[in-house]
DNA sequence: TATATTTGTTTAATCGATTAACCAAAAGTA
DNA sequence: TACTTTTGGTTAATCGATTAAACAAATATA
């Protein structure tokens, strides 16, 4: 019921010292005497003294808190980054403010205004399908704290990237179908706009050509990814001709619809079609049959884009560049390709 | 490039006025003239004004932030009810801080500390499996900031609630599985110390005593409730030489599990064994069979705790007491139980 | 005209912690 | 003894916004 909160000034009455001899006490400051250090310990404890963060924060200029942006976080792979990033900073001391645009470019500003508002030290972010517009992004940089984006990043921000290497996830993923036998693959992807669906993209292209398959037009196509997406476009190759004998499909969620349409059609998979994700959702193993996917390294991908923010404290300006970091994947082969 | 933000000061130089009359200006103060706050609000759009929360926390005391803790935030129910509580809060000019307890007691009592630290308005949460031991939450009342509850929650402490009729669900559910015909119905139920799993246990064993079923010791089973606990508890259940007709799991991902079990041994769902879980995760209606579950109503949920604690803005002395909100679930049936 | 009121703004204190600058007393040194 | 250094603090300014109190000028009222 004391709602009065002890400051450093009820510690220092108590002792008849200076605030400024309880403040260093705290903090062990050389200069303060071992046995004043214990007896302000002694006191702080007994009135059960908390820092008033904000008092400090401000005079600081620091407020030891990290804005984190996700698309969303019910996400496994979302949430197993955004988890490893706490990891870090926690023990760093840092605090997270984890944010969601929920997929939308208004949100996302709203929420990068919100994180500097509260006078985050730095940003980590995951940028929105639809963002296309830097100036948000921009703007953080014009405060001069770092900016660190992560999966969904952006070369033209010049700032440091996590994240893994698409195009050669591509490669594994067409590799592995034709060591399946396969020769037609089909791919439905992401918009070509956001980079990393771009490189899944490119990837395929590629990976297509290098074995010599067939890259007619009508077996890549651009989706939005969501699972009703993916059912939609799966009828699209199913209305073909000549039908695809695999599909690699860019998000688990759509390959998940894929899946769908494809047992109610009582297309055999992976007998008569391969089916492939993306992201090692938890779901991909747990449905019949299970969707052979693209391990992210979500785990390394939080802990890394942690550190590097992390790295910024030493320096006492905010000088960012394009520093890209690229982990490999991993191919995680289930029952829908083999 | 510039580092230095602009400040009240700095509009204040401009207009060589005083700092006063521009904060007064900015906050539209009836004592400020038209003219002068005209002339502030366009040098502050000039110099890119934005207002340090940090001081003005301080100053009033307030923080806007209000924390939340959830056990996991990738999970649908939770990223549900954060998201609709976000919304609501925002629009009264909140923020807010999401934090995960991982279920881990301690990581809750670190993540309490870490919000009271930040100094939040306010504290809403949902508690982990783990948390017996209610003194740290003891302690966000005795900082006098409002505490709400949802959905994992403790009548000790004395604090707002807000969540389903677990009872009812279970009433709910044994309702629908006698109808379809069952007569011996077994229950995977969480750990009876948590609150709504001992609601829905006692649900469970009221609504077969209504229904003049057999109630017998093994066929109530308690569980941690994850997915690989699923598949070991209804093995016991399968290895009784009584089995079951019905399943009813109080988690979907233990309900998950359980179906893999059953579909692993031939067994025919919902034809030889019934099954229905809780929570009404996406999963529940992609696997095969889609799964009968409880649909929790997370928008209301999470709309209702938010404006719980808005409610306590009015009052200057927080004093809070058990007040309940319990919401009617709703029974969404699935192939799996008809 | 003299006084009261309103208007619009300034002054200065404040929130709580930190820190640069200063200082007295104790201890060391020549 | 006289001077320097070290020890262990204190004083006061500061971070930036807010606000109670004061006040001058303009306007209203008697």
């Amino acid at each position: 019921m004391n709602k009065k909160r002890t400051t450093l000034k009820d510690i220092a009455n108590v002792l008849s010292i200076s605030t400024a001899a309880v403040s260093k006490a705290l903090n062990d400051d050389a200069r303060i005497s071992v046995k004043t250090k214990k007896a302000v310990k002694q006191v702080a404890k007994e009135l059960n003294y908390q820092p008033n963060h904000l008092a400090s924060a401000l005079r600081k200029g620091k407020s030891n808190l990290v804005g984190v942006i996700v698309p969303r976080t019910n996400s496994s792979f979302f949430s197993s980054v955004v988890e490893n990033m706490e990891e870090v900073l926690n023990k760093a001391g840092y605090n997270i403010i984890i944010t969601q645009s929920n997929e939308s470019f208004e949100k996302e500003c709203k929420n990068i205004d919100a994180l500097l508002y509260t006078q985050v030290d730095g940003i980590i972010a995951s940028m929105a399908n639809e963002t296309v517009d830097l100036s948000y992004y921009e703007k953080i940089k014009s405060y001069g704290i770092p900016l660190i984006l992560f999966d969904r990043g952006e070369n033209d921000l010049n700032v440091d990237y996590v994240g893994i290497d698409d195009y050669k996830s591509s490669h594994m993923i067409i590799d592995h179908l034709v060591s399946q036998g396969c020769k037609r693959i089909a791919h439905i992807g992401g918009y070509r706009r956001t980079r990393i669906f771009n490189n899944r993209i490119r990837g395929y292209i590629d990976a297509i050509k290098k074995h010599d398959l067939p890259h007619d037009d009508e077996l890549l196509i651009e989706s939005s990814l969501t699972l009703e997406d993916g059912r939609q476009q799966i009828e699209k190759l199913l209305a073909l001709k000549n039908r695809p004998d695999a599909v690699y499909v860019a998000s688990d969620y759509a390959a998940l619809g894929s899946l769908q349409v494809l047992k109610e059609r009582g297309i055999k998979v992976p007998e008569e079609i391969k089916l492939v994700g993306f992201g090692n959702e938890p779901f991909t193993s747990l449905v019949t049959p299970s969707i052979t996917s693209i391990n992210q390294h979500s785990e390394q991908i939080g802990k890394l884009a942690a550190e590097t923010f992390l790295g910024y404290l030493e320096k006492d300006v905010v000088v960012q560049s394009l520093n890209k970091i690229i982990l490999d994947s991993e191919l995680i082969v289930r029952s829908s390709s083999e």
